[in-house]
DNA sequence: TTGTATGCGTTATCAG
DNA sequence: CTGATAACGCATACAA
């Protein structure tokens, strides 16, 4: 078969444990050895079995981020993922989890049970179901969460200021002479949509306004969800003047809706959206957004479980990035 | 640590060998004791230890897809990725590769050479690297090629009727009286943009129109892309009547700056573009796309690299997928 | 500084 | 049909 670390051993004329420590850079062994060694392991183009080390040690070196459905939320995440992939000695698996499907629980659930993998972090709304994390907690795999809807039970997370985010750009509406404004919630299951909507309220409240239930559409943070409750907002007597998509996929479906019924962005209506994942910037007139700071949020909750997975000490187990506002075309002052 | 397959056998009262042959769903073991060992292992909550069982067998059970960029084309890819990693006995690994860093060159070198993986998809244009596919070559890794610059060296590859679809495409706007049409091109060396651009010539010939040099611009399949050959083509002395973007992105783009411009699609310019992977159907008015059927490309490649891996037989070595037009209100007869 | 021997948890061989 | 035992390739106490 390949060649291994006792071919290695033989032809330098040594044995195998000092071939180990040439490979995995520990000390105590002398230069010129060192150098035979090195030569003869170029010369046969001798590379470890990572499976074998694998065993011996316990560890498969491999980390999974795990998904649910997929949307720009999910594209922006994986590409920062991929990104992260390349460097670090950590394969990365990306993994969907469908709490409804068996096949995906038990591939799941091999995955953690069989230990293949030796680290974790999910994103919301999989840190919701029961099974998956009680199954986690009972393995003791190292875990991080990212924006999880309860951060409970001490598990570290990585999350952004929803609520802050959100409370500012309402801020900014009414700054430009907007009251009636619309609201396109996610479910109202989701932490990160609930923190939204309470920095939305906070908002109104700070500048007296009266928080209209009839403005604020539940709807399903995706394209037809934004598509429908706008609709719904622009048949109303007294249509708002402005919309706050709290998601970027519901905010391409309100521009949509509103470009079927030939209402003019920014000028009879203002769109502003939560996220910026994706295309906020490429849709006409390019639309105005709570910027999510889903790279940091990936790059940090890694570094963070990598950590964990290593041992090494933990100096918050909390973090969460600021949100920030892209100015765009989609928003004006009211006439 | 945890239970072994000794563990098992010895609350069982049998052989590890015979554990062995119960979970792995051998012949030649009466039903009385594999019940028995059943119950065993569900009592002791035994799972197989992945490693010790690739090292044995000197498999990884893990394959690869590999990426070059990110963009629409790699996010529908990896949706349809993720949707196949939850079942069968693979993990996938979706990883990027830069030709131009080391660190992602040794990463993927390491993949191959260290047998990490059992098999490799690559996606355009990562083929087009002499380093990478010489180094998959060497290593005789099973490997399938989605969409392959050069599909040469009896590399299995899985690709899609680029030509085709131009054709149609291009011969749907002439039906619709279009004689000027503005081409967004890709990249010169992707062998898929210049199938599609050889298309559009065909059908152009084919109706006895000429291939305007000036109305085919040169530019990357990217939103800016896009959005700079448009505005050079309206700014034409005499402008296309309908522009034919060669990527989803590009057309984006094409959208944008009409939209910047005030032209009204489809009333003044038609647009149509080539993918359909992403937000075709989400920006107003909706682009008439050729679609790519990027989902069973993948399904298939994947489908034929665990053929591969496992040694089965191959029975078709080349997979072309047809395209087909999906209509939206981009598109609109010549005034 | 270097080497020996043992074990990691499987699968596979081959004898019973 | 079943079981003892040998690999697989590496890391690591422990000995020299």
């Amino acid at each position: 078969m390949s060649v291994t670390i006792r071919d290695v051993a033989k032809k330098a004329g040594c044995s195998i444990k000092t071939v180990s420590r040439v490979v995995n850079q520990e000390a105590h062994v002398t230069p010129d050895l060192r150098d035979r060694v090195l030569a003869v392991i170029d010369e046969l183009g001798y590379v470890p079995n990572i499976s074998a080390r694998r065993l011996v040690q316990n560890r498969s070196y491999m980390i999974c981020i795990l998904l649910h459905a997929s949307g720009v939320f999910q594209s922006s995440l994986i590409s920062k993922v991929l990104d992260l992939g390349y460097e670090g000695n950590y394969d990365i698996l990306i993994q969907t989890y469908y709490p409804a499907f068996s096949r995906s629980q038990s591939k799941i659930a091999s995955l953690i049970n069989e230990r293949r993998i030796d680290g974790l972090v999910t994103t919301p709304p999989c840190d919701s179901d029961p099974y998956l994390i009680n199954m986690i907690q009972q393995s003791k795999l190292p875990h991080v969460h990212i924006a999880p809807i309860n951060p409970t039970g001490g598990t570290p997370y990585v999350s952004a200021e929803d609520y802050t985010g959100a409370y500012q750009m309402t801020e900014r509406l009414i700054g430009l002479g907007h009251y009636r404004i619309g609201l396109l919630m996610g479910l109202r299951n989701h932490r990160t949509s609930l923190d939204r909507l309470y920095g939305f309220r906070a908002a109104l409240e700070r500048n007296d306004l009266a928080f209209n239930e009839q403005l604020a559409i539940d709807s399903e943070n995706n394209f037809p969800g934004g598509y429908n409750a706008t609709k719904i907002l622009m048949g109303l007597k007294q249509p708002p003047s402005a919309i706050f998509a709290l998601s970027d996929e519901a905010a391409a479906g309100a521009l949509f809706a509103l470009n079927e019924l030939g209402i003019k962005v920014p000028h009879q209506v203002s769109l502003v959206s939560f996220g910026d994942m994706g295309f906020s910037h490429q849709i006409w007139p390019g639309i105005t957004a709570v910027k999510y700071p889903v790279e940091q949020i990936v790059e940090q909750s890694v570094e963070m479980l990598i950590k964990l997975v290593e041992d090494r000490p933990l100096d918050v187990k909390q973090m969460i990035f600021p949100t920030t506002i892209i100015e765009r075309g989609s928003t004006a002052r009211k006439e």
